[in-house]
DNA sequence: CATGAATGAGACTTCATTCAT
DNA sequence: AATGAATGAAGTCTCATTCAT
């Protein structure tokens, strides 16, 4: 009786064919985004770029928003992806590290750093724009280094008297902080050795200082013992 | 450089009122940018606050784009000069150390970190938009920590081992990290314990490796490569 | 009248199959342009709700607006049939009214007063959209009706001092009245009930005043007389 | 702190000039909304009519829909008003009613029947589109017959045992359907010569039925039954 | 015959910017 | 100096319609 229905969207597309222009969207959008962020980049861009008309590109994402939103998690998928799938386990916390830092470093300079610029500078306008599931993003992003983060410190790897919240800004925040400079500069850098450097930077710092020392003494005192009796 | 005059351009006017005009224009734009960001921010809304015609606004800047170049001067011009006359000279690197990062902190966190995230998230689009003279700016704004850390490794307070730029991004990158966490998420924290903890946490990756902890760290790895030959 | 051959053009496929897809793009159609509109209602959600594709519709109708004139003649048709079919022709032109606005009020809204609205709605836009063969289509919606008041008059039951057309407003007018006070208001009310009152309003009007009294004057003397004589 | 504030929205001018400009838009919207309907209407051709840039309408309104409410309003009011300034109240029911009739069918005539169109087909999109405030722009506008009927009832000039609101129906029904005829057939009509007759066939529908008449009638119906009986 | 896929045309709307007063 | 008023340019999004497969 009310003619107040739902006006019957349009759905994308299904076919195998469709699949594909959903990923070469996703590809041009990806570039487009990360280039100009979220508010200069045009529709018409992505589907210039593309070869096809603006409509298409309405055809498969219903909105400029939500293909925004499906570049972005695409994005992440990658990174998780990645670095859940190297990660060395069985090898010690320190190279674990190392290897999170190099993904990360490796992926953001590949793509270009306009996607990490257009998460930060997106991810803040909560509300009502992108926002809605970027906590979970983010939560599943840091989620393996602050696994590994954990591990090191029930080993006792790394130190424990320090909110793991902290430890993880202590890692990402240099980290980010090197791309931005990347990004503003135009300077290239060496990412592994940057990785390296980082890490062996950031080392002592997420050991207990005390403890290293009074492990080595310790290492020292039965050396020299063993030395005695032998 | 050319003698040719330059064409009758409008210049914006001068006099101890204009000033006030110009500073009450910067004050609420540095609101509007903040809350907002570059692009959703709108001249309307900066000519509404201050309760004047938009027309007034163009008046004293040529377009919104020599706005917000001028905010986000002010502003560092602000952050510089708190920490250039307030850096406690005559005290050690740490106490020094410290003392920047509040203030960062601090400045940072009062002011809304919209501003934060108005220079990292405009910073990025380089050739075109705001980022003209954005490397000189970024120069002078780092230019108090780059000078005490280098007074730091002058004095042996900080390690020589490291270039500076590293040991910059020690410092910066997880502050920023620090401050995106309070913008996403909302939460709050308390300023002061936020930037000695810091601190504390980054102190020991910033000091000469201690000796007799490196020699320790060689006695071990020699030991570790005698066995693995043995 | 030319004997130049019509250009190639697609004619819509024919065959049992075909008949029975054109039923139900036309019943779903109804359905689509009753709640929505001409404007609001879209081929994609007629196409959708009968899970065929949006091409199928254009394989049956050549456009949207031609999927509609034959929506409207659809319906004219059933009302026409069901009253030409129903009409009470051997009882008095009063239930024979009677009859004639009740299955008018069942069939609107049965039919949810959407196409009522449709009808109206669409049916002004005369020279350019769906009005081309509106006036033919109201012509044959209203002759029974128009038919059933001049056998009245002939039969002295309706007054002949009123043009039909106006007589024919008269018991029109009201009754689309009603319909849409129940399509705005979204009260619901008793058909049969509704359609009785209605009549019984209408009927003094329909009839020669004087004429009935004068009438009746002359029966309750006759009467009399023939007691009398009786 | 949270950045989900208002977006700050520009308020429509309002100086003399601005005054003059709002007149002008109405009046031009008011053609445009009757002559095409809300859907079709567009505000491209509200701007060219008026010689303006669209741009222009946006400064002054809101949103077409924004825009169309305002016309309907002031033809809302305009009839109101022409009806409460101009009628007779001292003269009898009838007078008045004429006059009510006549003012409505020459306000629609004049401007065009479009409007009356509009109403009625917009209306009905209750929840969604237009009709936020219709219920009590309805209101409004039948008011003052509502109130004449009611008067009517009280002086014992029209009958008492119909409701107020089957009352109403049966005048604005039958106007209503003369003026739909002649949108539809695009006849002319003597409008003055129309109100007349409609009053006159409605007036005894609307009065108290004679005594004489009722007695007499309940005498042909107890003879009818007897003679179906006998 | 049915349809997946693409699109041209056009709609509404926003906003920085200009200019006469 | 200030502004009321106007607008060009651009952006996102919708939808009827076509066509090759």
């Amino acid at each position: 009786m009310s003619s107040v229905a739902t006006p019957a969207q349009r759905r994308s597309p299904a076919g195998p064919k469709a699949e594909q222009r959903v990923r070469d969207i996703l590809r041009v959008g990806r570039e487009v985004f990360a280039e100009r962020g979220f508010e200069r980049a045009t529709t018409t861009e992505v589907a210039q770029r593309l070869g096809v008309s603006e409509a298409t590109v309405f055809t498969y994402f219903r909105s400029k928003r939500e293909l925004c939103m499906r570049v972005i998690q695409d994005w992440y998928d990658e990174i998780i992806t990645a670095i859940e799938a190297g990660l060395p386990r069985d090898q010690s916390v320190r190279e674990q590290l190392e290897f999170v830092v190099l993904t990360h470093l490796r992926l953001f300079l590949i793509q270009g750093t306009g996607l990490c610029a257009l998460v930060l500078s997106e991810g803040r306008t909560k509300g009502q724009d992108l926002g809605e599931g970027f906590v979970e993003l983010q939560r599943r992003y840091t989620a393996p280094l602050m696994d590994l983060l954990a591990r090191g410190q029930a080993s006792g790897e790394v130190r424990r008297d320090i909110p793991l919240r902290l430890l993880r800004s202590l890692v990402f925040g240099p980290m980010e902080h090197m791309l931005w400079e990347v990004v503003i500069t135009g300077r290239q850098i060496d990412v592994e050795a940057s990785a390296r450097d980082l890490v062996a930077l950031l080392w002592p710092a997420l050991q207990a200082p005390d403890a290293e020392l009074a492990r080595l003494r310790r290492l020292r005192e039965r050396l020299q013992d063993a030395l005695a009796q032998g």
